[in-house]
DNA sequence: TACCGAGTATTTTTT
DNA sequence: ATACTCGGTA
């Protein structure tokens, strides 16, 4: 009897969800209903009683998946999922060192430093011991570590051939042993830490392999050999791993991310056949013939050919915008159209490459009223003072940790200034002590504002002992001078606003946490716990019912606070569930869908981005990055793209994405902006004609804007040119413009010439022929 | 010794 | 635009 949620799967799909024994590899492509069959397979092992839901382990990369995953089985099966070991990798492995911190050597409650909190302490360690930081740059020393960790390395088994890495290992050996002794870990550290304790110690590893006969894997594209290994050591003899990935979607490269590990596995689970899923129920046809022949130039690829049946749909719009300004207008303005059209707001997402081109797109959106929320960018916990008030909590939970020390000793000013911390910073390293301890034995005057500051930390700790958790972030910030400080500070308010809501946050976190550890852990239909009991009976380590597994721990909700904290940096946003507009970078658009989808930014070094243009394969993982954006669209995708656009608060000229030209023409159809404005766009452009002939560039703003409400100025050749024009000149050649600037007899012009050089030409001077 | 202002470098994407 | 460093001043 298969249950009812089979139906209506194609039959790959089925075949996916119903694999039998052993492990398979999904090849999903965009769209083609990849979380559907994990979700599936899970609740149909469920339901037919095949396994246990403790039996079962999932594994996704963001927080937001995991959860959707949750979401979407409880509504599926009416069960208790919290025991379920759904999670990111981070998560479940921090799950498993906290259960079995001892033999990790962790201390129970250890922290977790995020990346802002890694590069300072990298750079305090340096300080330390001295090294030059302008010939070891903390963040190239921060890479390094990461990087060893993600490919499985400790500092005695990184590769240095001609001793060109020497002071990096050295470094990233200092900086292991500090972290130990501050009882911290970074991220890469949690992976690598849980990966050595499976390997070291064959009972937790027989233990879990016992455990776990079915292992899930999301997004495997992205598993770097570190995830990689660590999959492969929990799944025992009788483990059935499912792998479900796109190689196409692979677009983590940058952080270690592995493709081949498609290939690795294949081999070593001993894949006989790979499962493709190549019906596409998302996108219309021209946007998936678009993405399928863009995709197509990529070389590596294992091979597959999405279709759909939902016929041809709209073609794509692609608009060229003389500016970045007009592009958010222009964009804004077809928003407003389908918001006009009855388009929900929250169907409509517009993504970009970087974070920082959001800002103008909001501007736009706040200036014409439309609800819009933005995604990633600065997240609520990576907030300055959300991680004030946290570095405080965090000294008063672990006064080992130096990296929250260093954060708030002297904030808010404290006149406790650099001089006075070297010379604590030497104590420390002398006799051995943290930061926090080591003020008891400074001597002299120096130690009066540090005593005082311990004082402080001290009475607080004390008085906390008898209050609850929202009651001790309430105090915290009160008793630090935070408080006093935002009062006083003129942009405080919003800052203070931010404060309060962590305190909304943390008694938040309190109900659920009650709320979570209440449910009784009963799986009615498959629960075959016991059979798992009898497992190792003479080894130490025994199965602990994971609805206990929180009971077990001796952290205090205060810690577990400030896990949660650094391990979901601020996933759920102020304004979340109301309906708004959808601003994300595509990174953190994978995996979501959308009815209208808009990319902006396609400029050659914006996107493709210049600096990938220097690395091995860079413009394929740009392009599958470019694929993933094309196919979050399921009814209407739009490109746009702006000649002119500040950046790093210069302006900076590009020319038209390459992918732009990747795509067939008979699937785009291009829209200039005097075409628009004359059309139905004027608004955006409060009234101004526009004539994209007479059109000056190279201009401050405000000479721009000027020149655009009157077009009589700059009678040179100026006009005559854009970026991106081929133009000849007498001596030089034939070459392109890349950018234009300054203006009248000030005008300048840089050309890249044939022979590969680029000139900077005045206007005035240099005779100019377009071609 | 601390603070303030000027000058300089810096930015892809995320757990 | 923003974070961070450096040097001069209080």
């Amino acid at each position: 009897m298969n249950p009812e949620f089979l139906d209506g799967l194609n039959d790959p799909q089925k075949a996916a969800v119903t694999i039998e024994n052993g492990s398979a590899l999904v090849l999903a492509g965009a769209g083609s209903g990849k979380t559907r069959v994990l979700t599936t397979r899970i609740a149909w092992l469920l339901s037919m009683g095949k396994a246990s839901s403790q039996e079962i382990l999932a594994v996704t990369f963001t927080n937001k998946a995991a959860k959707e995953m949750l979401l979407r089985i409880g509504l599926m099966l009416p069960y208790n999922l919290r025991s379920m070991w759904i999670g990111t990798f981070h998560g479940l492995c921090n799950r498993m060192l906290r259960h079995h911190h001892e033999q990790a050597a962790l201390p129970e409650s250890f922290q977790i430093l995020d990346t802002q909190d890694q590069l300072s302490f990298v750079k305090r360690l340096m300080k330390n011991l001295s090294v030059d930081t302008d010939k070891f740059p903390p963040r190239q020393v921060q890479k390094f570590i990461n990087s060893a960790k993600e490919e499985g390395l400790r500092y005695d088994s990184v590769d240095d051939p001609n001793g060109f890495n020497r002071p990096y290992i050295e470094l990233y050996e200092a900086y292991d042993i500090q972290c130990q002794k501050e009882g911290v870990v970074d991220f890469g550290e949690l992976l690598l830490r849980t990966l050595e304790l499976l390997q070291r110690s064959e009972s937790i590893r027989k233990h879990y392999q016992s455990r776990f006969k079915h292992i899930l894997v999301d997004e495997f594209q992205d598993t770097n050999s570190l995830q990689y290994s660590w999959l492969k050591l929990l799944s025992g003899r009788s483990t059935g791993v499912l792998a479900v990935g796109d190689d196409d979607q692979s677009i983590y490269a940058f952080r270690g991310a592995n493709v081949a590990n498609m290939q690795y596995f294949e081999k070593d689970f001993k894949i006989t056949k790979i499962i493709r899923l190549e019906q596409n129920y998302r996108s219309h046809g021209f946007i998936l013939d678009a993405a399928n022949s863009l995709i197509s130039r990529n070389t590596s690829r294992l091979g597959k050919n999405l279709w759909t049946d939902s016929g041809m749909g709209e073609c794509i719009r692609v608009f060229e915008s003389p500016e970045d300004v007009f592009e958010a207008a222009w964009v804004v303005d077809e928003v407003k159209d389908f918001i006009n059209m009855e388009t929900s707001p929250s169907d409509i997402a517009i993504l970009y490459r970087s974070n920082a081109q959001s800002r103008i797109l909001e501007h736009e959106l706040n200036k014409r009223n439309i609800d819009y929320r933005v995604y990633g960018g600065l997240r609520f916990y990576d907030r300055a003072e959300i991680k004030h008030a946290l570095a405080y909590l965090r000294l008063l939970e672990n006064q080992n940790d130096d990296t929250a020390f260093m954060r708030i000793v002297n904030f808010p000013s404290r006149k406790i200034g650099n001089r006075s911390l070297e010379q604590l910073q030497d104590v420390a390293k002398t006799l051995d002590l943290s930061l926090f301890d080591a003020i008891d034995n400074l001597e002299g005057k120096v130690s009066l504002a540090l005593s005082k500051f311990k004082e402080m930390i001290e009475d607080i700790r004390n008085e906390i002992n008898f209050s609850n958790l929202p009651e001790t972030v309430d105090l915290v910030i009160r008793r630090s001078g935070l408080e006093e400080y935002y009062l006083s500070e003129k942009n405080g308010s919003e800052r203070l606003e931010n404060l309060k809501e962590l305190v909304t946050a943390s008694s938040g976190f309190i109900a659920e946490e009650k709320i979570s550890s209440s449910i009784p852990s009963n799986f009615g239909i498959s629960r075959r716990s016991s059979k798992n009991e009898n497992i190792e009976p003479n080894k130490p380590v025994t199965l602990v019912d994971e609805s206990e597994f929180d009971k077990n721990l001796n952290l205090t909700p205060l810690a577990k606070f400030l896990v949660n904290a650094s391990l979901e940096s601020g996933e759920s946003q102020a304004g979340a569930g109301k309906a708004a507009v959808q601003l994300m970078t595509i990174h953190s658009a994978k995996g979501l869908e959308f009815d209208v989808v808009f990319v902006t930014g396609l400029e050659e070094g914006l996107f493709p981005h210049e600096n990938s243009l220097s690395e091995i394969n860079g413009v394929e993982e740009e392009r599958r990055l470019m694929y993933v954006a094309m196919t979050r669209a399921k009814k209407r995708l739009f490109l746009s793209s702006a000649q002119a656009r500040r950046l790093h608060g210069q302006v900076r000229y590009h020319q038209q994405s390459r992918f732009l030209e990747e795509i067939p023409k008979e699937c785009l159809k291009k829209l200039s902006m005097q075409h628009d404005t004359n059309l139905n766009h004027a608004s955006a452009f409060n009234g101004r004609k526009l004539n994209v002939e007479n059109q000056t560039y190279g201009l401050t703003h405000n000479e721009l804007h000027s020149n655009f409400s009157s077009n009589e100025k700059n009678s040179n050749n100026l006009n005559a040119l854009k970026v991106g024009q081929y133009v000849r000149h007498q001596r030089f050649g034939d070459g392109i413009v890349l950018a234009l600037q300054g203006t009248g007899s000030e005008a300048s012009v840089h050309i890249k010439f044939e022979q590969n050089d680029v000139r900077c030409l005045s206007l005035a001077i240099a005779k100019l022929e377009k071609i």
